[in-house]
DNA sequence: CTTGACTGCGTACGCATGTACGTGTACTTT
DNA sequence: AAAGTACACGTACATGCGTACGCAGTCAAG
C-alpha cells in the first residue's frame, strides 16, 4: 500500500466526486459539484491534477479530452479521512463520535429504526 | 453567533484540548498534548495564539503566564468539524457516515450493546 | 546578585492550498 | 475558411499552515 500524501479538505470533496463516478472526465467533474457548491471550471481542473500528482488518479488523454480514473477505493479516502478526524477530535475512539452523530444530528425516525435493524 | 475563521486540522486538535479542560496555560496544553504527539512547546504557543486571533478562545496574562479560557463550546467546535466532513464526503447525510463507523471501524460489543439501548 | 529555567511575543520561512488567468490548440458552428 | 467555443496545461499568487527560533523579561535556586 503506497503511502501517498494527505488531501486538502477541497481535494477530499473532489475525490469522492470522482470515485463515485468511477471515472469522468474533467467537466463532468465540474458539472457534478457546481450543481452544489460554487467553483470555477479551471479550479476542478488544478485539483484533478493535483490529485494526480498526489497519486490517487490516474489521467489519461482520450483524444483531446482527459479522463481521469480512481486509483484508490473511496473506501479508503473515507476512512482516512473519519479516522484522521477520530484521532483529533475523539482520542480515536469511534463511539463518542457516534453518539455525538446521534444526539446532535438528530436522525430521522427511518434512519433511527434502519440502524436498529442493522445491529442485529 | 460571531463569524469565526474555520480551523486547521492541527488548530482543532489543540482547541479541543484546551476545551475540555476548560481553562489552561500553554504549559498545560502542551503537556497534556506531548502526552500523545511529538509537539514543540512554542509551536502550541502559536496555535494557542492563533486561536485567540480567530475568536476561540480568550488569554489573558495571570501574573506572567498566560491563560486561554475557551470562548466556543466544544460541542460547536465539533458540531462545525463533523459537518463540514459530512457535507464533504457523504452530500450532507448523517446516516451514511454512521452506517461507515458501524460497518468499517468496528465498535466493540459493548460498545454495540450501548448503542442499542442510546436506540431505544 | 548570578545563573539557569521558563515563558510571552515577534518573527520567520518553506510548502500547501484556494483560486484562477492566459496561451495554444482542437472542435463546432456559420 | 473564419469565427467562436472549449479544453489542457503551464503558471501565478495571495494566504494559510506547520513548525519553530531568538530575544527580552521573570522567577527560582544557589
Amino acid at each position: 500500500m503506497v503511502e501517498r500524501p494527505e488531501l486538502s479538505k477541497n481535494e477530499t470533496e473532489v475525490a469522492r466526486v470522482l470515485l463515485e463516478m468511477g471515472t469522468g472526465t474533467t467537466r463532468q467533474v465540474f458539472e457534478r459539484m457546481s450543481g452544489t457548491r460554487r467553483i470555477d471550471f479551471a479550479t476542478v481542473q488544478t485539483y484533478l491534477r493535483r490529485l494526480e500528482t498526489k497519486g490517487y488518479v490516474r489521467g489519461s488523454n482520450q483524444g483531446r479530452t482527459r479522463v481521469y480514473v480512481p486509483r484508490v477505493k473511496l473506501t479508503t479516502v473515507i476512512r482516512q479521512t473519519v479516522s484522521d478526524l477520530i484521532d483529533r477530535l475523539f482520542d480515536g475512539q469511534a463511539m463518542p463520535l457516534v453518539r455525538h452523530l446521534i444526539e446532535d444530528k438528530k436522525l430521522s425516525e427511518d434512519e433511527i429504526e434502519e440502524l436498529r435493524r442493522l445491529l442485529k
